[in-house]
DNA sequence: ATCGAGCGGGAAATCGATTACCCGAGTTTC
DNA sequence: GAAACTCGGGTAATCGATTTCCCGCTCGAT
């Protein structure tokens, strides 16, 4: 079923060396033997077998991705940017899901490396579990993070500021006048969980107003229905909501509203990355903007200046993220400092 | 930076022959050697390169999947269900987006079969324009459609049963006492646009119903807004939307009732898929609901089947769907046939 | 004692593309 | 006119894992 350079060499009537340096115009030929071989080529349909090229040349032109889960549109928004930023460059993008599962991830990471990937773009799910797989990689070919990161700091990442996005969330609902807040996020397990979630309560508590026990779930809109339900269920709201993600948050605004509150005058929400609906919610989401395709273009150029087990120490690139106010959230009190 | 099966022959001091024998465990060796060559390969760490290994065995344990978008929930939601049909067949998926368009829907089939995939899931992002790709790559390797397929039935496919899913929409809206209906759904350029808009088209006319011009955009959220906005803007508004997805229907449901609309009571809505967040709709989303996993699997297992350029005709099995009813529609006027 | 079977191991071919190396013919240079 | 050089082309090595083919040894049967 396949057709190999050594039958366009033979239908050509030249060697295939010849053939190999016509086709890939990596070497002069005569004109003539161009001709006889990009015929030959065109009638039998070669079509060169990237396999045997990857073994000879030792380099796959592939780089492999995970991420949690396409499900979710963050990932689904970030992955599209690295695809976009990637299709120019001859590279193929190898797309893998960890399905929020470090045993899996360590699995797809395996098989990425047997397959020789030139490289790595990784989402690791957990903070501390992916640990080993990811420095382990890491080891054998060049690795970028992108968005989570593993504890520790030993591999390259690429990812936005989390601690800032939230401190920004949070000064902007105390400035539209909120006393009370609380934090709806995921449970501690990925970077992001943890970072938002630390980033909250130290400028909470920097602005000394009170702050309610957290409600850590998952990164999901069911979540957000379900956290919801319980601020119902507590003797008051909150004044205010910040929201590990747009899925929590959307979810969140939804029950919220359907238990009587009205969003933004009794309860101002805030969610976190801007993708996928936001700005779609009812009413659209105040959010904190996470520069998806800066960020991708950023983790593909610092995956170009990686090195397999570089004792270099490791890259950390946190580019700051942008409130953008729509109307979830009570806007600055009137005579307020801003 | 790769350790070889002959750094391992040398470590144990034996040959590849059995070094490969040892861990393949396809020929039987002495115990001594097997416990040798195991230690070897532990400790230095040895990982098949199976760039090597595909190019010898002439199979790469791989197989392509090209969907039209991975931001269509739609979507991911059928690339998890084959991941999870294939994730303990030893075959790994090469997953990757067309984006819609028909060109670069070529440019990856042809990557795929460069590197020699052993199979082929696609979903043909345009009716017409995907055919010679999918004809030609369907005569390299086994090639199943799932869900789109291209015109002239010439290869393998699975998926639901359009136009009696709509069929079960039209009877249900009818029965709940609509006399008057319309489509809204996605422009005609794919084979699900337009069985779901003929079958439509003849449910509608042979119950004998009014039916108002089609309204047709894309398979978005986006769209179901604007298209709900279009409703308004008329006269009068139907009794009935049967939409092309579930994403049209959510965004069509927020517009209509933003517009003072009562869903049901004003207008029946119904979706089709019945994945991602009709559940989590407001009010939750009578829907066709697509058998995923069983299309997934119909799919792998046919997959196994097919032989590359098969002159046998091609199979094309379609799954009948099931109507789910939630609170988008008037539920079938009492007293009446069923 | 001999023949054959069975067993474990090694050398080398194989997959397909690329390229280092070599060769012969033609051209330039002193 | 001979040495040096250029140019196009061919042969064979290379990448790494698997497997075919063959060899030598042992054991059992006759």
């Amino acid at each position: 079923m396949g057709v190999t350079i050594h039958d366009v060499a033979r239908a050509a009537g030249v060697s295939v060396a010849s053939a190999s340096r016509a086709l890939s115009g990596r070497r002069k030929v005569t004109p003539e033997t161009a001709e006889r071989v990009a015929r030959a080529a065109a009638e039998l349909g070669y079509q060169p077998n990237a396999v045997a090229k990857a073994l000879r040349d030792q380099t796959t032109g592939t780089i492999g991705m995970v991420v949690p889960g396409i499900g979710n549109p963050f990932f689904t928004t970030i992955v599209e940017a690295v695809e976009r930023e990637l299709q120019n460059s001859g590279v193929d993008l190898l797309l893998c899901s960890s399905r929020y599962d470090p045993q899996i991830e360590a699995r797809r990471l395996g098989t990425l490396l047997a397959r020789r990937v030139d490289g790595l773009i990784i989402s690791p799910c957990d903070i501390e579990a992916s640990v080993p797989a990811v420095l382990d990689a890491a080891r054998r070919v060049p690795l970028v993070q992108l968005d989570r990161h593993i504890e520790g700091g030993a591999a390259d990442w690429v990812g936005v500021d989390d601690e800032a996005g939230v401190t920004l969330a949070v000064e902007h609902v105390i400035a539209g006048g909120a006393r009370s807040v609380v934090f709806a996020g995921s449970r501690l397990v990925s970077s992001s969980a943890r970072l938002r979630f630390s980033g909250f309560e130290r400028a909470a508590s920097r602005a000394g107003v009170e702050v309610l026990p957290p409600l850590l779930g998952e990164f999901t809109l069911e979540w957000g229905v379900e956290a919801g339900r319980l601020l119902l269920d507590a003797d008051r709201l909150p004044d205010a909501v910040i929201c590990g993600n747009d899925e929590i948050a959307v979810g969140l605004v939804r029950s919220l509203r359907l238990g009587g509150a009205r969003i933004p005058e009794d309860v101002s929400v805030v969610g976190f990355d801007d993708v996928g609906h936001a700005t779609m919610c009812d009413p659209p989401l105040s959010t904190v903007r996470q520069p998806v395709e800066e960020m991708a273009a950023e983790a593909v150029r610092l995956l170009g200046q990686v090195k397999a087990g570089d004792p270099r120490p490791a890259q950390r690139i946190a580019i700051t993220p942008r409130l953008v106010v729509r109307q979830t959230s009570r806007p600055p009190a009137a005579g307020g400092a801003d």
